[in-house]
DNA sequence: GACATATTTCGATATTTGTTTGAATATCGA
DNA sequence: TCGATATTCAAACAAATATCGAAATATGTC
């Protein structure tokens, strides 16, 4: 049996969000600039309902956010969060801290 | 069915590895210094096949590395895939790249 | 060689996760 | 309001994954 996961690590819900071939496509696609949902699957060749999943777990994660434009839903980097994320990895460079 | 994954994605690897409590938990100890694979099970409370089984998985990824100590495995950090990992997020960070 | 210690590998099981299909919701235009 | 388009939600399923105990491997000691 699996126990108790207990509280949620720190940067484990965003590293497991980039962690996906899928999502790491539609991230790769926001780069160059905001896309809707339905483009968004067509470009990662993927259905409407899988990539609006892909889309849920990525904002859950805060790298996207969502904005309305009529009938579509257009979706932006959210830069900070990769920020975060940096700041994150970088903590593993600095010698010497984190000890207890 | 699940379709063929194809070819793995840059990074996929990598933040798949990071993406689980347990390895980054694994992590945070080898950031206070290089430990055996016993002590690495005892820290992070999860028996010594299950901790093999996460510190084969961060070696696949190339964030840690081995040597032999005697009886012992003393794992090591690799710090130059921890830049690789921040390098690829930064990517993300940089305007107007990666538009085709 | 026999035995103890440290770690990995194997086999089994339970949980998680990505995908699909179909239904539900929301917006727009006629 | 009706119909079309865009997106999300829900149920079901298969594949992947995390976990453990036990067996296998490797090293060191007597």
């Amino acid at each position: 049996m699996k126990p108790d996961p207990g509280p949620e690590m720190p940067g484990e819900r965003l590293f497991k969000a980039l962690g996906d071939p899928q999502r790491l496509r539609i991230l790769r696609a926001l780069r160059g600039g905001d896309l809707a949902a339905g483009e968004l699957a067509d470009r990662v060749a993927v259905s409407a309902a899988t990539c609006s999943h892909h889309l849920g777990i990525l904002r859950d994660a805060g790298l996207v956010r969502v904005r309305r434009d009529g009938q579509s839903r257009i979706y932006t980097l959210n830069l900070s969060v990769f920020e975060e994320a940096v700041m994150m990895l970088t903590q593993f460079l600095k010698p010497g801290v984190g000890r207890r």
